[in-house]
DNA sequence: TTTTGTTGATTGACGAGTCAATAAACTTGC
DNA sequence: GCAAGTTTATTGACTCGTCAATCAACAAAA
């Protein structure tokens, strides 16, 4: 019974039901069919709208991105001084939007898929390089040259943080992983 | 031509091989025929020693956390006083046996597949709690109640930075990585 | 009647694991 | 010393299942 301007229902379908099978299977190896019977579908529908399952993925990844860069520039458009915005975008990260459990584990998938596909390697390295020059914006003006040092942790430490989360079981607890990652900030904006 | 005594080298063979193939394809889909072909023998030969693709991946996961607790224990051996041990852990951690791209490739991959074995779990988590027991032993002299939480850091941190490596395209290196967590540690030391 | 949505059925490829068979190397009983 | 039997090494061919992708066909809007 087709509905029109189904299009964007169906494709916006696929991808959550995409970071959702990724996230608790915990493994890329998911197929379309089931991608798409948990978005209400068949598999043939599911082709039809992405065309392949890389691109599936693909999107599904783009989306968990867009979410978290969402979240930064929410959390940064609320905080003051350079201080504050390092803590919220320490925070954002952090947030509950891209700290449950199945975003973190396909998170953390994505990242193995980033070694095989162009495409994903080239998103990540959006990821990254947004998230390096957002904390050198702020950490300039207070630790000079040492900005890109500490710039460099800070996304590595968030980085180990995510996957600790993603293999500890049971709820990952986002309050005391930001919390390390700010002491780990206020430390470096203290000494020398 | 069968020499007798073959299953030790074939073993071994497999799970290098298994290393290197999921290191520098970037993922876990590797077929049991290729890697067997690399290790210059026949799928059925792989199967005939380990008995299942998983258990070929869990002793390629055993080889890796073997050679790692080796170089720990070595690098130990040859500390001096709390703050040298720490800093022994931390230099072994990146050690060249562990940091070779491929290594850390396979490492980031066995990572994903420990969210599906309960075997590989259970590995990693041997791994985890090994090094945290070893940090705790020398932290706790030096910043006493604060020890679990500098030892959480630097375990994240060094995950996070293992990361990085293995998605960063080019030969990763070790001696700008052990820096960066050795002076998380300096700074952790020095304050509070 | 053309466009949009939708699916069941099918194809074609690939891959894990099994099996039967072959052969060299050791063991044993004489 | 050696023939007969046993264990170890090894593989090509095969089975059985799975899965991505395609297709033909049908249904409802526009």
């Amino acid at each position: 019974m087709p509905k029109l301007g189904a299009e964007p229902i169906r494709r916006a379908a696929l991808v959550k039901a995409t970071i959702e099978m990724v996230g608790d299977s915990g493994s890329l190896d998911v197929t379309v069919a089931q991608i798409a019977r948990r978005a209400g579908m068949s598999s043939a529908l599911a082709h039809h709208y992405f065309g392949s399952k890389e691109q599936i993925f693909l999107a599904a990844m783009r989306s968990i991105l867009s979410i978290y860069a969402a979240e930064v520039r929410g959390a940064l458009a609320a905080a003051e001084g350079h201080r504050g915005r390092l803590r919220a975008i320490v925070r954002a990260s952090f947030g509950p939007g891209s700290f449950r459990r199945e975003a973190v584990g396909a998170w953390l998938n994505f990242y193995v898929l980033a070694q095989t596909s162009l495409e994903a390697r080239r998103l990540l390295a959006v990821y990254q390089g947004r998230l390096h020059s957002n904390l050198m914006h702020d950490l300039r003006p207070l630790v000079g040259p040492r900005a890109a040092g500490v710039a460099r942790g800070v996304g590595a430490l968030i980085d180990g943080v995510y996957i600790r989360a993603a293999l500890t079981p049971g709820n990952a607890d986002r309050r005391s992983a930001a919390v390390l990652v700010l002491e780990y900030l206020e430390r470096e904006m203290e000494g020398r």
